[in-house]
DNA sequence: CTGTTAGCGCCTTCAG
DNA sequence: CTGAAGGCGCTAACAG
């Protein structure tokens, strides 16, 4: 298996006629250079397709230039959404960014966190996640850390996320203002920030509209698509009594819906839903899924920015971000 | 922002009291070393919480230990199950993946290609893609490479992949077996090859059943929802007769059933879908879709197992795979 | 089996 | 402004 030849520094010194260090120099544009030289060694480089060599860069210099995203799940969810605007935003840096899968496991997700590490990252963004805060602020001592889509009260500068309190506060308001008074939630993994804060805002919003919050409408669920099926599913063989649902993301919602199908109750018809993140297939389903949009774009573009200035301690600001409410038809006024 | 003191194998040697160049002995596995200075080395290792800087590793030794993954989406779509399992695979190797997005543009590809190549990966990946062929080709001389859920005939044994034509025909043959004469395709990017051997199945089987192959059931999509379901408006609108879809992928059927749901024509009471990939999605539309699964563990292993093969140029084989049959409710028998 | 000695390719003082 | 020289941490011959 045939490689390109190297060329090295060397060579194009050689060929500028010039010392290394010079040729070090004007790649690196910090210090000047003579014009001549400089336009004789970025000839060479061109001639000769140099390209320089990352590992000894960066054994050189003590930074790899690499920033390690540890996700939740490759595929599936709006953490996709995420990395890939991270990923985006980065393209736009000299940063490159490796990923890793914590496959929602803790375990994993140290063992990813060490593979990363061991890979001398320069900075490490954790999306999503449920590393243990102590753990979250251990990391956060050792390298640049920031969080995104989620929240450490300790480290809330480093953290770029939506209010999520909010979020769910909001969507069940549409709800109610919809006319529903009897709302159910479908909760996401209740050891999770995000899921206990969306879960608040329910609670928050019923309370402000002077509703009762009814325990036997609150179903524990895990954010997949089949722990939304089985909520509603259980929520009907108890024969509880509702016109909405709140689904703590979207992919719930999915399975919620395809359970009051097979059920013969209709969205919105019958029972409206609403659900969280607006994933892409949100706007297909059947029908179309109301839900409330995180910007995945500004955070994870965000993330990336708080990153680069983390590294170079430039200072920066972090905010929360505010979802959004797209109104479609899986929910209707309730008759 | 304080990292971790660094421990070197210096360190080690220092406490273990060996040279360096038993440290990296025992370390490496290769060549034997004494039991008591092995013991004492691990025991330093351990000791002291050394991990070897990999970027020095690499320098001295030439290669990476790194893999490249150049991939079409992040997010979405079947290529992300694809990349989530060749991922998993990796991890019980020494091997760590970075992952590039090439975002369906050949100019983004081929920028992605060259940060991995500028990273030193080991071996290159590429999961689907637009590449053209010949591009393959050249970069094939240069490192190890493996397609995966593509094929270039040229490349045919370092190709993974599923069989696209026979996954079309069965998909169609399933359609004519119950008992549907108007079929309509919808067909994914026609400029991949995955499209085209799809469609080729398509035709090949309404032939081999003595039917018709008509013109105007054929629209022409790019594999996502919206095309889905333009495709569908457009066959509407011209009056097209059809009992049938086979779509060319599950996101462009979930937007043919969001089309056809509009116009308000059930599946599969008036009219059955079939799509190709099952994604994850897939099992929770409404109705659930019948599609034709790939198998991506299976591919993914494959493909990371070639890679490694590949490297270490060891013999290896790699056979197309097969779709399988997934029947679910938007099908049903002709009336 | 094991220590010594070169580098790997590049950055970074340190004297000019 | 610029060349020389010393590493960065580790691997890989090369002599023992």
């Amino acid at each position: 298996m045939s490689v390109a030849k190297k060329v090295t520094i060397q060579d194009i010194a050689a060929k500028a006629a010039v010392s290394i260090s010079t040729v070090s120099r004007v790649l690196n544009g910090r210090v000047s250079v003579a014009e001549a030289k400089r336009t004789a060694v970025l000839q060479a480089v061109e001639d000769l397709g140099y390209r320089p060599n990352i590992f000894a860069q960066s054994l050189a210099s003590g930074h790899s230039m690499t920033i390690g995203i540890l996700t939740q799940e490759i595929r599936g969810i709006f953490y996709d959404e995420l990395v890939f605007h991270i990923l985006e935003e980065l393209r736009e840096t000299s940063y490159t960014a490796i990923i890793a899968d914590g496959h929602w496991q803790v375990e994993k997700s140290l063992e990813a966190i060490n593979t990363l590490i061991d890979r001398q990252v320069d900075g490490l963004i954790l999306v999503g996640g449920s590393l243990p805060e102590e753990k979250v602020i251990e990391l956060s001592k050792n390298k640049p850390l920031i969080l995104a889509g989620r929240s450490v009260s300790t480290l809330a500068s480093q953290s770029v996320y939506v209010d999520n309190f909010l979020g769910g506060y909001q969507a069940t308001k549409h709800l109610i203002d919809l006319g529903h008074r009897h709302i159910a939630h479908i909760t996401g993994e209740i050891n999770q920030e995000d899921a206990i804060e969306r879960f608040n805002g329910y609670k928050q919003a019923l309370e402000d509209a002077g509703l009762r919050v009814e325990e036997k409408l609150i179903v524990e669920g895990h954010f997949q698509e089949q722990s939304g099926l089985m909520a509603v599913e259980m929520l009907l063989t108890r024969g509880q009594v509702f016109t909405a649902i709140f689904s703590g993301n979207d992919q719930m919602a999915y399975g919620a819906s395809l359970a009051l199908y097979r059920r013969g109750i209709r969205v919105p018809d019958d029972v409206s839903l609403i659900g969280f993140d607006d994933q892409t297939m949100s706007g297909y389903t059947i029908p179309p899924l109301t839900t409330m949009r995180q910007p995945a774009g500004r955070l994870g573009r965000a993330a990336a920015n708080a990153m680069i200035n983390l590294i170079k301690e430039e200072p920066f600001e972090t905010r929360p971000f505010q979802a959004e409410l797209i109104v479609r038809e899986s929910t209707a006024r309730h008759r």
